[in-house]
DNA sequence: CGTATGACGTGCA
DNA sequence: GTGCACGCCATAC
């Protein structure tokens, strides 16, 4: 099965700039529309610079996780100039 | 090989 | 809108 770590690193990678993918989208493009979980583990121990997975979000609408920390996280995003949408952990915008 | 873990998701109170 | 519990899957040890 480490076919789908590839894979979910592939479709991570393969993001297009500006654009966000929720887990259980990422995990349903790996192949395994039911492994979103597994997806938030792989990419947390197996984080690569050449991967952007910042552009990984809940589909809660929350923005998750990230290991090299959240505020990281937000600065990239906003930085690509992703839709605020996930980036309110709480307040009215 | 078996157990524990986790950047999740959904349902229900 | 918030909080708790269950489920589900691959990886790491």
């Amino acid at each position: 099965m480490s076919n789908f770590k590839d894979k979910v690193l592939e479709v991570v990678k393969n993001i297009p700039r500006g654009k966000t993918l929720t887990y259980s989208r990422v995990a349903k493009l790996a192949g395994r529309p039911k492994a979103y979980r597994a997806v938030g583990n792989i990419l947390n121990k197996n984080y690569d610079p050449k991967i952007p997975c910042h552009k990984v979000v809940k589909s809660n609408g929350k923005i998750g996780g990230y290991n090299r920390g959240v505020n990281k996280k937000i600065k990239l995003l906003l930085k690509e100039g992703v839709s605020l949408k996930y980036l309110r952990p709480q307040r009215k915008i």
